[in-house]
RNA sequence: GCGUCGGUGGUAGAGUGGUCAAAUACAACAGACUGUAAAUCUGUCGGCCUUAGGCCUACGAAGGUUCGAAUCCUUCCCGACGCA
């Protein structure tokens, strides 16, 4: 893997870049839509491609459990088992830790508000008999499989192992997305282990990259805390990784900080990706404190739902106000479906439940977001990332 | 014409003397969704009052029995089926 940056925006971390893999180029910074289990949820990778999409991301902890890591291995690599020709990404099976341990059954998210403090009272979730699909271990992390009940002991050793069978371009250390709603001490705890299992995480990568093709990322974890966060980038960038990752919960309010913190301290050369966030003003966010890199479940999922971007905010097609309106989601959107299609009859594709409306939601919602990530990349190159960031926001956030 | 069974909220369908403004499902209306346990989840869903709660109107219609009726009785209307 190669990264060259190409441009810098001026007195900020930003910058544009590309980068080369052994399957190809993306431009930074990029989206990547997450096809978990070797599928964007309800496309195919034609329409990925023609939405403009440069490279995907695919779930160590789902792949390995369906339909197992020796499969795709068998089939190629997961590019070739999925029919996706451009570069892949792996995630390590690290977010699972959360969503299937601490966050199992509950309303929190990776994300969370200031505003909603109840959300950061550690008392509120500490219920340690409540059940959870992943209990932590200092050497690994036991799943229990959602689909089948049985038991797995995934290490560092083992997430690069499976990674390095399903033979992403660039793949993830194991680490603990942490709960916004754990305290400092219990952060502190976690991220030593996170750094332990970054050591190994590389040391197994290294004896299992002969061919030099797939590249590493560390990941900087600490959750909101500033001396945590610095703490772990400086530990990280001193490991001999390919890029970074900057994983584990925030507060929406004070993301761009966190960010900046990180970002200030790891090397300038080096890829960074900002797991698992994607809103559009995360996005302006995320790139002018040095983010190269993003993925996010968000334009999927919220499309599946009937939840669609527009240039002035979100919209939900399922509500009354759309049966009738023969109009386009954004008319100035240049996707197959605001080119095609009417929010009437999206409107009646989702009430009826068709599946034909998940697609044509989701074709919309990651070309909206995919462009517009390529647009904040193109200002970066015409030196007008600001005025377009202003721009657009004004628009997104008028009420 | 006789007989049997039945008529419950937008729909289907529980309930068969009080704990019933009425289970449940669907529909409807709104909200949430940030490294995908997610084509999912949450809330509202007779009317009025700002909540606890209270008041009013409601289980085909009208009467009646009862302290109390969606539930029991009478008549009527409507539907399905059976027999003529």
């Amino acid at each position: 893997m190669e990264f060259k940056i190409e441009k810098k925006i001026e007195n900020s971390l930003g910058r544009a870049g590309v980068i080369t893999t052994s399957h190809g180029v993306f431009h930074t910074p990029v989206f990547v839509p997450v096809a978990t289990k070797a599928s964007i949820k309800a496309l195919t990778p034609e329409q990925v491609r023609d939405i403009g999409a440069e490279i995907v991301l695919g779930n160590t902890y789902h792949l390995y459990l369906q339909p197992g890591d020796g499969v795709v291995r068998n089939a190629g690599g997961i590019g070739k088992f999925m029919n996706w020709t451009g570069p892949t990404i792996t995630d390590s099976g690290g977010f699972q830790v959360f969503s299937l341990g601490a966050a199992y059954g509950k309303e929190i998210s990776k994300v969370t508000k200031i505003t909603d403090p109840s959300l950061l009272i550690p008392e509120r979730f500490d219920d340690s008999l409540a059940p959870r699909l992943a209990k932590i271990g200092n050497d690994g992390v036991s799943f229990k499989s959602h689909l089948d009940g049985s038991v797995h002991y995934i290490t560092p050793e083992k997430s690069i192992e499976i990674q390095h069978n399903l033979g992403a371009d660039i793949i993830f250390a194991f680490d603990e997305c942490t709960s916004p709603s754990e305290d400092l001490k219990y952060q502190e705890e976690a991220l030593e282990r996170t750094h332990r299992w970054a050591e190994r995480s590389l040391i197994e990568h290294k004896k299992l990259n002969i061919e030099n093709k797939i590249s590493l990322f560390g990941i900087v974890q600490g959750g909101r805390d500033e001396g945590l966060r610095k703490k772990s980038a400086e530990f990280i960038k001193n490991l001999d990784f390919d890029g970074f990752g900057i994983g584990g919960s925030f507060a929406k309010e004070d993301m761009s900080t966190a960010v900046k913190w990180v970002n200030e301290i790891l090397p300038e050369e080096k890829p960074r990706h900002l797991l698992g966030i994607g809103e559009p003003e995360d996005l302006f966010m995320g790139v002018e404190n040095g983010v190269d890199m993003f993925d996010c479940v968000a334009p999927t999922r919220s499309a599946r739902n009937g939840s669609v971007y527009t240039r002035h905010g979100k919209i939900n097609i399922l509500n009354a106000k759309f049966r009738e309106d023969f109009s386009k989601i954004d008319e100035q959107c240049e996707c197959y479906t605001c080119k095609n299609y009417t929010n009437a009859y999206l409107s009646h594709l989702f009430h009826g439940k068709e599946m034909l409306g998940s697609t044509l939601a989701t074709i919309h919602n990651l070309y909206f977001i995919v462009n517009l990530v390529k647009q904040i990349r193109q200002s970066i190159l015409d030196e007008k990332f600001y005025e377009f960031k202003d721009a657009f926001l004004r628009d997104y956030q008028q009420k």
